[in-house]
RNA sequence: GCUCUCGUAGCCCAAUCGGUAGAGGCAACCGACUUAAAAUCGGUCCAGUCCGGGUUCGAGCCCCGGCGAGAGCACCA
């Protein structure tokens, strides 16, 4: 073959780069302690079956940009990857399977570590964790120890979501609508005994380090209001002829002389004790009628929305008038929240309004300000009809009723929060096993520090035990056990998956120590997390548990700082086209054609549906990332995945995107290699070259490169470097200086391709070493600038001049262009404006 | 129902403190190269910023009210 050709060939270069990083430890974590360290961290994915598609490195790859350019700036970075690996998936896929879940799950890890691997991502692999080794979990049990012997684990008896599908309880944020978010399967509320976690001690730290944390405001505020901080009163209220006090809470004592009913949810303590026996039938009625009402069924239920209830037949006395008023049972109320139990005041609350129209109550305005026959009114006025309140708007009179209620013993303020207790057992097999033994008289034993880890039971059933016990409880040999020569009984809970993930950020500062979950001093170098990437999915669980970890670990003084995560980045899903049928029937893009502008099947062409969705395998729209490797090369899917558009915002997935980033390095290639000969391109050339504009796209893109590895903007970037090859493509001459500083600026990025052709320059050491590219402000000085000029904000001309030219000057050349002279003859100029490199304004009448 | 984010060329996206809309990519089209095509190179086309008000000398950007898309929350007393 004559026409041998040697163009940019990714499949070639990229192996060969990798292994050599690999051989060479390029990217092992340094040891010296000399240079300013940064802390760069994915969220560490669950391996699934079905492997990576193209959404999910856009975060990887964000980062390993931002990795690799802070080497080069002199960091000392810390890079790794692991695996959040146990969990349910695994366990379903091993009874599918007949296999064990540890080993669908060894697979699952080696195919996404492949994944990640060809991506040429600068991770230290010899950091790789997985939460299901015992290595690791021992850790996690070792942790577990220090929280509950801090007292902040306990055992409860709560109403749970039970999920009969997966036989295993849920927490209360995996679930909603009353099914399993994941699955979709149904939950029920069940009383079953379960360890928890008093998350609720820390609710006001939780919510103070928010203060001083660099996150998204809007991932702030949904932890703010998920911890749901209100202030108000606690209320005692007698029930006449009863023993049985009532105490509720409220945001609204204000409105207490405006209360017309009380009403306890059907699950509270008293409902027994205070029905009458005329109301006995109908309130066991409703109880049994409410408590079948799964979640699913009271779902989205609106604060206007429609209520049932019943009367108790007795009646509560108002602390503060003495009044007799009825009380009521209602599913409106919840019985986790306060006390279970409220005082109604339908005029200035929504949901007993609603109640009171329903049930005909009467309702009683202490608020000026509104028509509380028609609608609550909850906004604020002067209080009437409320004795020594009246006259007081909302903030004083509570203050006021506070202070009276404290004063008389019958309530006191208090703050409460919404955030409930963590539930932190699930019936599983694929989780790790609690360190804890339960002797026959019931006390509960912690396994000792050195006896760790508890290895989990090896068992050839993962599905719970026929009693409902859960499936540890099938090794029988394994859970008998004994402390200090007495019979006990192992823990058979496992914990949530939720728990190896609070606390891996911690472990990946010294993974491989057997003796310790991390030295304190790598642990006091590396911490906080420097930048946190990951979806906003987690905004809620993982970082708040994460974060009530660590605020333990802190006051333990077991780590260094009050927060883990100093700056969290949210980036965007990755979505594409679907195409559904009449039935919601989802097809693959190969099954699908276009006809005069209508997506129809290719056989029989049924009229389809398209619609943008998150990448899914079950909608056939993913694309997966070994195939575009394949065809494009890691380093145009790496431009390309940051290329779509900000990385914070959802971005479509086209693959005729790939084709344009693939073309940029393709044209790279060319500028500095002759792709007949294979030699450098005889446009490199080792003198100075007179090129301002290929010279100003150079500096330019350096410094939005630079920019970017802060702002993590980088399609902006790009586009610059791709003005630079474009004025390369062009230029005459190229100066060897110039294409080597813009191979370090994009090196971060495509680090194949600037690695091989830094190498075809001439040097020995790679890249990936050389310092991070200056560039030159007053290279990026233009010389002259155009000014709009503008009379009354009209555009009238524009003028040529230097841009720090002065107002004067700016204003006299405006001045002499004909237009604007004729423009202001003979009228009064009112103001004039001059912005610098930008306009020239004359407001004149 | 409530909250947040986003609506700029056919499509994806830029546009500093509010300064008079275009950097980049995709697609399309034209030309060069080619027997031809692909690839490549050069070039061209295209919006007045979702709609309606307001503030301002000046609004894509700020304010108010709609419409549309996406995400989150949902009886928390």
């Amino acid at each position: 073959m004559t026409d041998e050709r040697y163009d940019y060939q990714p499949g070639t270069i990229e192996p060969k780069w990798q292994e050599r990083w690999a051989t060479e430890g390029t990217f092992k974590t340094p040891t010296d302690r000399t240079k300013p360290k940064y802390y760069v961290l994915d969220m560490f994915p669950y391996p699934s079956g079905a492997g990576l598609h193209v959404g999910h490195p856009k975060g990887y790859v964000a980062t390993d940009v931002v990795a690799r350019a802070k080497r080069a700036q002199g960091c000392n970075v810390l890079r790794v990857m692991g695996w959040d690996s146990f969990g349910l998936p695994a366990e379903r896929q091993a009874v599918k399977e007949g296999k064990h879940p540890r080993e669908i799950t060894t697979r699952n890890i080696a195919t996404f570590k492949g994944q990640l691997q060809q991506l040429g991502l600068s991770y230290d692999w010899e950091r790789e964790v997985a939460t299901s080794d015992p290595d690791y979990y021992r850790w996690t049990q070792w942790i577990f120890l220090k929280l509950y012997k801090a007292g902040l684990a306990f055992q409860a008896e709560v109403p749970v979501n039970w999920c009969p599908a997966l036989g295993t309880v849920l927490a209360n944020e995996e679930v909603h609508d009353g099914v399993y978010k994941e699955t979709g399967d149904p939950v029920e509320a069940r009383l079953m005994k379960q360890w928890m976690f008093r998350i609720t001690d820390y609710a006001e730290r939780l919510l103070a380090g928010l203060d001083d944390v660099d996150w998204p405001e809007g991932i702030k505020r949904l932890q703010r209001d998920w911890i749901g901080r209100s202030e108000g009163a606690d209320i005692r209220f007698a029930v006449a002829g009863s023993e049985a006090t009532i105490e509720v809470f409220t945001t609204r004592p204000d409105t207490l002389f405006g209360c017309t009913y009380v009403v306890l949810a059907p699950e509270h303590a008293l409902v027994e004790a205070l029905t009458s026996d005329a109301q006995r039938a109908a309130v066991a009625a409703y109880v049994e009628s409410t408590g079948k009402r799964t979640e699913r069924d009271r779902k989205a239920q609106a604060a206007d929305a429609p209520k049932t209830g019943v009367s108790t037949g007795f009646m509560a006395i108002n602390p503060v008038n003495g009044e007799q008023i009825p009380i009521w049972i209602a599913d409106y109320v919840i019985g986790s929240y306060g006390h279970g139990a409220v005082f109604a005041c339908p005029a200035h609350d929504v949901r007993d309004h609603a109640f009171a129209k329903t049930f005909d109550l009467p309702i009683k305005e202490v608020v000026a300000g509104g028509d509380v026959t028609q609608e609550a009114y909850t906004g604020d006025g002067p209080h009437v009809s409320s004795s020594f309140l009246d006259g007081l708007e909302i903030d004083a009179a509570k203050a006021k009723i506070t202070e009276w209620l404290t004063s008389e013993a019958k309530g006191s303020g208090v703050v409460r929060f919404a955030l409930r207790d963590w539930l932190f057992s699930r019936q599983r097999y694929w989780g790790e096993p609690f360190p804890l033994v339960e002797t026959e008289d019931g006390t509960t034993h912690t396994i000792p520090e050195d006896q760790l880890p508890v290895l989990l039971p090896e068992l050839d059933a993962y599905k719970p035990t026929e009693d409902g016990r859960p499936p540890l409880a099938r090794a029988t040999d394994w859970v008998q056990t004994e402390v200090s020569g007495k019979p006990a009984r192992r823990e058979t809970n496992t914990m949530p998956q939720w728990a190896g993930s609070c606390w891996y950020y911690l472990r990946f500062t010294s993974p491989t120590r057997d003796d310790m979950a991390w030295d304190p001093e790598e642990e006091a170098y590396w911490m906080p997390v420097d930048l946190y990437v990951g979806g906003a999915e987690h905004a809620v669980l993982h970082l708040l548990y994460a974060r009530f970890w660590h605020q333990v670990l802190y006051d333990q003084k077991l780590v260094s700082t009050p927060e883990p995560f100093k700056r969290l980045f949210n980036q965007g899903m990755v979505h594409a086209t679907s195409y559904t049928d009449e039935r919601e029937r989802y097809y693959y893009p190969e099954q699908v054609e276009e006809v005069d502008g209508k997506w129809v099947t290719k056989e029989g062409a049924l009229p389809l549906k398209t619609k943008l969705e998150k990448m899914s395998k079950s909608k056939c729209n993913v694309a997966n990332p070994d195939d575009v490797c394949a065809k494009f090369g890691a380093d145009a899917l790496r431009l390309y995945e940051l290329f779509m558009g900000p990385l914070e915002d959802g971005a479509t997935w086209t693959t005729d995107g790939v084709s344009g980033t693939r073309r940029f390095l393709d044209r790279l290639w060319r500028v500095v290699i002759n792709d007949e000969t294979n030699a450098l391109s005889a446009k490199i050339v080792s003198e100075e070259v007179d090129n301002k504009d290929l010279e100003r796209a150079l500096h330019l893109g350096i410094k939005v490169m630079s920019e970017a590895v802060d702002t993590l903007r980088f399609n902006v970037a790009i586009a610059r470097f791709m003005e630079f090859v474009n004025e390369a493509t062009k230029a005459k001459q190229v100066p060897q200086a110039w294409i080597e500083s813009f191979l370090c600026a994009l090196a971060p990025l495509a680090p194949h391709l600037c690695e091989e052709l830094w190498e075809r320059l001439g040097h020995e050491g790679g890249i990936s070493l050389v310092p991070w590219p200056s560039y030159d402000e007053a290279v990026l000085k233009v010389e002259t600038v155009k000014l709009v000029v503008q009379i009354n904000g009209k555009k009238k001309g524009e003028v040529e001049l230097a841009p720090d030219a002065s107002q004067d000057e700016a204003l006299a050349a405006a001045k002499a262009l004909e237009k604007v002279a004729a423009a202001i003859t003979g009228k009064t100029i009112r103001r004039e404006i001059y912005v610098p490199g930008r306009l020239v304004n004359i407001v004149a009448n």
